[in-house]
DNA sequence: GGGCGATTGATGCAATTGCATTAATATAGA
DNA sequence: TCTATATTAATGCAATTGCATCAATCGCCC
């Protein structure tokens, strides 16, 4: 008689806060974005990894390495975001399939009053719910959630 | 000179580690599902819920207020499980507007392999990577960040 | 009882996502 | 070199989501 083996309750308590706390804070940050006519979250993520490339901005499949976009979303995205003015594509020097694209003054002025709401919103939806210590409490557990770099 | 106020670095640091940890966990989670052939994780949610709820059932209104889904969300879903048998609608007895769903047979079913699907993923992603005690101190940290019941 | 705002649930339509496939180029190997 | 395979990115089409609105009660208050 072979018995399903299930996770220990500690187990299950833990993914369901994570399901449920992570989807709320997903929905806050979202909100307050959409009540300041900005743009979703998904939008700073891309935004924020070409303010930090610099001027020779990311091909998209580093992106999608970054952020875990799947890849025709991040296609997809950038069209929207190059249609709004806020990166620009470039033909990749050394490959011809490829692409390199950068943000634009646009893109990080975008970026920048995005984080003016998004900030806030992780300060006082995390930053002003836990202590510091506390804090990388939780970014040291989370931590050893993170899949092993190679899954394959 | 307004300067404007940004989070904490742990702050931050915990708020990226949760998005991205969330987004792993649930992705990896759906891929096993899918590969097993069953039903998306939203399924699973509101099929827990029901069968825990019993013969008597639930407002969809009340799936909402547990799920987090959004009403029209819960509105196309429930219509999905019906199309397949998994769930019974039932006119409420007491108000005329509304609707009693039930789990069936079948869904009580879909749901056992589900969770056999679903558990072992809980398990190998949240159970095998932190001590019972560091899992109840997750919980602990990430039940101090749900919302306030009452936001309005 | 009758009217009126609130609640419950569904739905038309647009936007986004997911899936599978495609086109174009790069790379490795015979 | 020439071919086979892998990589990079886009896209047609179906399914899902989001938004706004609607229809049908309900319940309160006069």
């Amino acid at each position: 008689m072979t018995k399903t083996a299930t996770p220990s309750p500690e187990a299950i308590k833990a993914w369901a806060r994570l399901m449920r706390v992570s989807r709320q804070l997903i929905e806050q940050a979202e909100e307050a974005l959409k009540d300041s006519g900005l743009p979703p979250l998904a939008w700073y993520d891309v935004l924020h990894e070409l303010a930090e490339a610099g001027e020779g901005g990311l091909r998209p499949f580093q992106l999608i390495e970054r952020t875990l976009f799947a890849q025709y979303n991040i296609s997809r995205l950038l069209a929207r975001l190059e249609a709004d003015g806020l990166v620009e594509k470039l033909k990749a020097a050394d490959d011809g399939r490829g692409q390199t694209i950068r943000i634009s003054a646009k893109g990080r002025e975008t970026r920048r009053r995005m984080w003016a709401v998004y900030g806030r919103s992780i300060m006082e939806l995390v930053g002003a719910k836990l202590s510091a210590d506390e804090l990388r409490t939780v970014s040291a557990l989370l931590g050893r959630l993170r899949l092993p770099p190679a899954t394959d």
